[in-house]
DNA sequence: GTATTTTACGATACGGCGTATCGACGAGTG
DNA sequence: CACTCGTCGATACGCCGTATCGTAAAATAC
């Protein structure tokens, strides 16, 4: 009961129909995820597609949240860590662009990355990473920084996944948008309680997702300490 | 179906054995929210908190996600707003820290936060009130200060709540987390596959979470060009 | 090889969820 | 007072996570 997924045996594999394992569980529900979203993955999905009822899974996880914590592990897992020795701007760049990366990949990876404690084995190796290369001698400065760019990175990563959702939901190119929430906002841009928000609209340059990740990142990079690139 | 709860008028308040209206639902699902957690908020629930069945809200509402908006924007408008004029630096901390209070708060609109849409007049105030404290000539510029600001707010305040969580559950001091995770940890420490860390968990001075959010949003505030304070 | 113990399996079931359907009732209109 | 019409909420459907427990199969002991 207090024992954590990471440390618990997986039980023997007996005969059974089909041999099963945590990895296939995880790969199974990663692949259901993948294909209808986290919402579609379902014990009983889950263990139907690999020929057993929902409850053959309750040997090898003790409640759906681990399998949850299983699959956002196995996603760390996937994430390309820069050669120790990298400095750190480029090794926090560059495992904030695998992050994202990633959560193009599995989007709802988006969904559980700030949302459980994330201890897995490979979360703590990603972990590892970025301190590793965020340490230029002094450990608590060294920590700011891995806390104030994987926040960033969580945070950016996540909503741009939902903004993205919202656009494909909203017919394959723009026609159920430019019904609904364009002419909604307009409207409330119309009043005059948003001036700067209408200016922006109108006047920005509205850069593309991966301009826009990569531009605040470089601002919070800079704001690290060390010299300042810009 | 197109419709957005924004702009939607609520049906006429009839006599029924307890009026109605939006606002009372959603003050109704916020506190039900704050006593009990998000997932204990269903359409059954809030609806018996006012005295009605669950389709009763279906009038106010078209979906249970349009409740989640709804709270979510609720909680923007519970923000303190600075004083327009208020500099880039002193607006954006406070607007940082103002979310964060609230997520203190309402512990769950740490799980709203980067989730939905978020479209809501309160939320629109928000970002109108962010960009123009960032506003100091360069609308592309002040843009991306808000977005690595909000970015890194969002992330760092759901993963401080997830954290914060976890140490409640883990019975009310640390009993349970004590036999259960920090054991675990120790041994993963101790296999040396993660030095770094061993040595952040050993050497590092742990400061309070007001401390930690506030100093890695210094240093993002420090990226955002401008003169460097610190 | 047989008897016994252990244990994983999965059928069944429970309570809860979001919400579609639709009969009935009560207010607004002539 | 009769009628229409729109709102209400009871009922129901198909999901969900998971507790329980009889059974059958593997492991062990003799």
């Amino acid at each position: 009961m207090s024992e954590l997924v990471w440390e618990r045996p997986e039980p023997p594999a007996r005969s059974a129909p089909t041999p099963l394992s945590r990895e296939r569980i995880v790969a199974a529900a990663c692949a259901l995820a993948d294909a209808e979203g986290l919402e579609a993955v379902s014990l009983r999905k889950v263990g139907a597609a690999l020929g057993a009822g929902p409850m053959r899974l309750y040997g090898y996880l003790s409640t759906k949240d681990e399998l949850l914590d299983l699959m956002a592990d196995a996603v760390y897992g996937e994430l390309p860590l820069p050669e120790p020795g990298t400095d750190r701007r480029g090794g926090l760049r560059a495992l904030a662009h695998a992050v994202r990366t990633a959560a193009h990949r599995h989007e709802w990876f988006a969904d559980l990355l700030g949302g459980r404690p994330g201890l897995g084995p490979n979360a703590l190796a990603y972990l590892e990473a970025s301190l590793a290369a965020a340490d230029e001698g002094d450990l608590d400065d060294a920590l700011v920084a891995v806390h104030a760019v994987h926040s960033y990175v969580t945070g950016a990563v996540r909503s741009e996944i939902t903004e993205l959702r919202r656009e494909r939901e909203s017919g394959q190119d723009e026609t159920q948008w430019q019904r609904a929430s364009a002419p909604y906002l307009r409207r409330m841009l119309a009043t005059g309680r948003y001036p700067t928000l209408a200016r922006a609209v109108d006047l920005g340059s509205h850069p593309d997702a991966d301009t826009a990740f990569d531009t605040s990142l470089t601002r919070v990079l800079d704001g690290l300490g060390g010299p300042v690139t810009a």
